[in-house]
RNA sequence: GCUGGGGUGGCGGAAUUGGUAGACGCCCAGGACUUAAAAUCCUGUGCCUUUAGGGGCGUACGGGUUCGAUUCCCGUCCCCAGUACCA
């Protein structure tokens, strides 16, 4: 053993070891309980940064606290290496991608095994690889059979800077999720997968795994899928240039009609108008009729739609009468059609009734108009009025009816359910929920994808690819250009075939698939890597999923996290799997963030190193201005680490100046795994500090430890040379230490169960203290003291291992006497005995009157008469309480005593 | 605006879910070792006050419940995230 710790020397030989021993790939043992740790597959991009190394760094150390426990882990990893930084590279540089994105998984496996990530590498999958793909393809075309994929036109949303199409998911918020500028629409004949098949499904299996993941992902979901219950009723419409006095049924024939969807079918009697969207096919089917402000009108609300929405304002409601008149069903009353800009097409059915008393966009749109506001729900907040008085708020709440003819007088929750069958009886509405979530279209205009296995023939239509000619390969290349059409549609090798079905010439589709499809599945792919016949095989699928134990970032939580339990749910009905979802459990990991300086002059974002900035500062470390070495006057901001925003750190860099082990156990211990991280590089060196605290320990007692022969299984090395002392027996020193070390491995056990990984290092900071704290010397020591120091010793590197696995085996080869590593040994996470983790005398805290005035040192098995004596006859005690009346005595047992004094 | 989460030393963060607030680490200060420095080790480190022992205040702010509140309840302010007219 060196006598200092060389971080670079030591992880070098073990990551050789490890890799030659094959020491984390794994097979099905049906001897040993699973445990899938899966952790988010990257994106080949060429470097790890620090978010992925805190990703990684959580999953390994969950992966080697389960080996230790006795489990059998499945821990993979792979990339996902289909998808446009590529095709960038390709269209920037004359890169081929391929060429291109294999160097990449090369740079980046080299930094995940420079970090000792204990992944089983024999399972390795790239998204790219024709074995891959190919069964992309395959689950398409089952899905085209099974009726979940087709075709259709529409409105795709699409970024500009990026030329490409994305689903509603990847465009939340009207932002584009890869560069964050505004998504504009475009007309596209794309390819769609059913998920809003699985829409109840998605929602009704969140009970399965609502114990494991997150509450703040399962109800963005949740908003995402936005099932939304109520009720569809048709307003029967008629122009105004009809005369005469039309009977409502009379109108229904033959006629018109307006179908609107409502939560709250009960508030009906109060609709002032019905509003429709701009694209409404009643508006449409009437253009000839209207005057020439309501054409101006509709045209300029479609314009203004087409627009990049702007996050920060509000647009105001806008609209006009069209001079329709629709008839309410239920009371006769004729109201306006008015078109509104408020009303979106893509929800719904296009149009509302709009009832102002008791919704608040109704209310807004019918004041600016001036349109009648009619009361017909009371409730305790908002008594029933005479007369119908000027609303200035809005009451939404449920309540009861008034003014609703035979309705009235009911709850608004017998009115909604027993007006919907009204309608349905009389045919003119019934019962309806409507969902938020669309189907994924799944169509890329892009090279770098999965090819859609599907033909189009001159005589047959579309036909889909046999599945014996799977994979449809991509070619080696394509003219690259980045105009938003696909580049396969300019490679004739590629898309000329025959048909499959009439065996005459037809077109391939040239459009891939959306690269969330590779991910939707990836994971199953690891449990049987190289199955040629399918996805993998059910038999691994039955042992080894569902994963146990997932990590990544949030912000994948509507967009991966719903595609994937979509796939789950097709999967089974498929019969690949028997289960609803996909993940027992997942940890959304915060993200790592850094200040970043940047100049915005120019309206685009010039970031500046934080090397070249003068940053002055507040007293808080907070930055008050910033100027670049130029002169420059900078704005800052704390963002995500990147390498573009000049707030990286490099890992290579950071292993190579700290150690691969330090890093990860600072980046664990900073702060807890779901909060954001802000990174400052002093923290790290603490964690250097205590490796080689650890070390030093090691090397001052290694006499002592070395005397045990090596026995199979962790603490088992004590019991063959040393007997612990007898119960009672051995030096206060060496009692303390024991209650000390087995305290430890109890609050280690239940941090690491709990997901906690920043309390457990702090557990094993302060056992690495109390050993050196002992004054003891190694030949100095009574036997007791040494078995006492020796258990504290090994349990404190084998609950090491989960954190810093190369310094763990390291300190473990020295009393192991071998260099086979901790699993070949055999070794086991420490348990802890409670027997120990008492002690024998504690510190009991004295109150009067809610104040801590003194401390007692008592039994842990003190009656609560003992306590009460020893708390009144203490002597700083009796200064509070000398001359006043005691008034009450609580006792807690093993916890305090307070003391309630009068006077 | 709505929904969710949160506000604890100079900083990151602990605290058995009503029972000694500030574990652990960073930063900082003093000391030991050294010709010197680095490294290491030791001591101190919430704020105010006191010669000392001690005392007072303190978990965003104001109230409440309780022998006792960072923890529970009510109100106010602020921060972060998600969302954007979803009928």
């Amino acid at each position: 053993m060196d006598e200092k710790y060389f971080a670079k020397k030591i992880e070098d030989k073990w990551q050789k070891k490890w890799a030659e021993s094959r020491a984390f790939e794994i097979d099905i043992d049906d001897a040993r309980p699973k445990f899938y740790q899966l952790e988010m597959l990257p994106y080949p991009s060429g470097n790890l940064h620090m978010g992925h190394v805190r990703n990684y760094s959580v999953g390994d150390a969950s992966a080697w606290y389960k080996r230790l426990k006795g489990f059998n882990v499945l821990h993979p990893i792979g990339w996902d290496s289909f998808g446009q930084p590529a095709e960038d590279a390709a269209i920037k540089r004359g890169a081929n991608p391929r060429d291109w994105t294999e160097e990449n998984i090369k740079a980046m496996r080299g930094q995940m095994e420079r970090l000792g990530l204990s992944y089983d590498w024999s399972r390795q999958m790239a998204a790219h690889r024709p074995e891959y793909y190919k069964f992309d393809q395959w689950f398409f075309l089952n899905m085209y059979e099974m009726g979940l994929a087709y075709k259709k036109l529409t409105q795709v949303n699409w970024c500009e800077f990026d030329q490409a199409t994305l689903s509603n998911e990847q465009a939340s918020g009207g932002i584009c999720w890869r560069c964050g500028s505004a998504v504009t629409k475009k007309n596209l004949d794309q390819w769609f997968l059913k998920t809003t098949a699985y829409a109840d499904q998605l929602l009704d299996d969140m009970k399965e795994i609502e114990a494991g993941w997150p509450a703040n992902v399962l109800k963005r979901q949740r908003d995402w899928i936005g099932r939304s219950e109520g009720a569809y009723v048709e307003f029967p419409v008629r122009t105004a240039y009809s005369s005469g006095d039309v009977q409502p049924a009379a109108i229904a024939e033959g006629s018109d009609k307006i179908k609107v969807f409502t939560t709250r079918i009960d508030t009906i009697y109060g609709v002032n108008a019905v509003v429709a969207a701009a694209e409404h096919p009643i508006v449409q089917g009437h253009l000839g009729e209207f005057s020439p402000d309501v054409l101006a009108k509709i045209k300029e609300i479609k314009i203004e739609k087409l627009k990049p929405a702007d996050r920060e304002t509000e647009i105001e409601k806008d609209g006009i009468d069209t001079g329709l008149k629709a008839v309410n069903p239920f009371s006769g009353e004729e109201v306006p059609v008015w078109v509104g800009n408020y009303v979106m097409m893509e929800y719904g059915t296009g149009a509302v009734m709009s009832v102002p008393a008791h919704d608040e966009r109704d209310l807004e749109f019918a004041k600016k108009f001036g349109l009648e506001i009619k009361q017909v729900i009371v409730g305790s907040q908002r008594p029933a009025v005479s007369g119908q008085p000027k609303l200035e708020e809005v009451f939404s709440d449920y309540g009861s009816l008034i003014d609703s003819g035979e309705w009235s007088g009911k709850t608004s929750e017998d009115a909604k359910r027993e007006m919907a069958v009204y309608a349905e009886k009389h045919g003119f509405g019934e019962a309806a929920t409507t969902y938020r979530l669309r189907d994924w279209g799944v169509s890329r205009q892009r090279f770098w994808g999965s090819p859609i296995p599907i033909i189009y023939c001159p005589t047959c239509g579309i036909v889909p690819e046999k599945y014996e000619n799977l994979p449809v390969r991509l070619p080696d290349t394509a003219p690259f250009t980045g105009t938003g059409e696909s580049p396969l549609a300019k490679v004739p090798e590629f898309y000329e075939t025959t048909c499959p079905k009439c065996g005459e010439p037809a077109k391939r589709e040239t459009d891939t698939m959306d690269t969330f499809v590779d991910s939707s599945w990836y994971y199953f792919r690891y449990l049987d890597p190289v199955n040629s016949e399918l996805p993998f095989s059910p038999e691994a699928a039955a042992y080894w999923t569902p994963v146990d134990q997932y990590i990544g970032g949030d912000d994948h939580a509507v967009m991966h996290l719903i595609y994937t339990r979509f796939w789950t749910k097709v999967m089974r009905d498929i019969g690949l799997v028997k289960f609803n979802e996909p993940v027992k459990r997942l940890l959304a990991q915060g993200m790592v963030v850094g200040e970043t300086f940047y100049d915005d002059e120019s309206g685009k974002r010039a970031y500046y190193p934080a090397s070249n900035v003068t940053v002055e500062r507040d007293v808080k470390g907070r930055a008050t201005g910033a100027r670049s070495t130029d002169g420059t006057s900078l704005k800052w901001a704390i963002e995500r680490m990147s390498k573009s925003k000049g707030n990286g750190v490099d890992p290579d860099e950071m292993i190579e100046i700290y150690g691969a082990d330090a890093a990860r156990l600072f980046i664990l211990f900073a702060a807890p795994i779901e909060n954001e991280l802000v990174w400052n590089e002093s923290g790290i060196e603490g964690s250097v500090r205590f490796l080689q605290r650890v070390w030093r320990i090691v090397w001052k007692w290694q006499a002592v430890l070395s005397v045990a022969p090596a026995s199979a299984g962790g603490l088992g090395v004590l019991d063959a040379e040393l007997q612990p002392p007898a119960a009672g027996g051995g030096s206060d020193m060496a009692r303390k230490l024991r209650q000390k070390t087995h305290q430890t491995i109890q609050r280690i056990t239940e941090n690491l169960e709990h997901l906690q990984f920043n309390t457990p290092v702090a557990a094993l900071m302060e056992l690495s203290n109390a050993i050196t704290d002992l004054k003891a010397e190694p030949d100095q020591a009574s036997e007791a003291e040494v078995f006492a120091v020796k258990e504290a010793i090994v349990s404190l590197i084998i609950m090491l291992a989960p954190f810093a696995p190369h310094t763990a085996e390291e300190l473990y080869s020295e009393f192991a006497g071998n260099s086979d590593g901790m699993l070949a040994n055999g070794v086991r996470f420490p348990d802890s005995d409670l027997s120990l983790t008492r002690a024998e005398e504690i510190e009991i805290p004295v109150q009067v009157n809610g104040k801590l005035r003194s401390r007692v040192m008592a039994s842990p098995e003190s009656s609560d008469e003992e306590l009460r004596e020893m708390a009144l006859t203490d002597e700083k005690i009796r200064e509070y309480t000398d001359g006043k009346e005691i008034v009450k005595v609580v006792i807690v047992p093993k916890r305090l005593v307070s003391i309630v004094v009068k006077g």
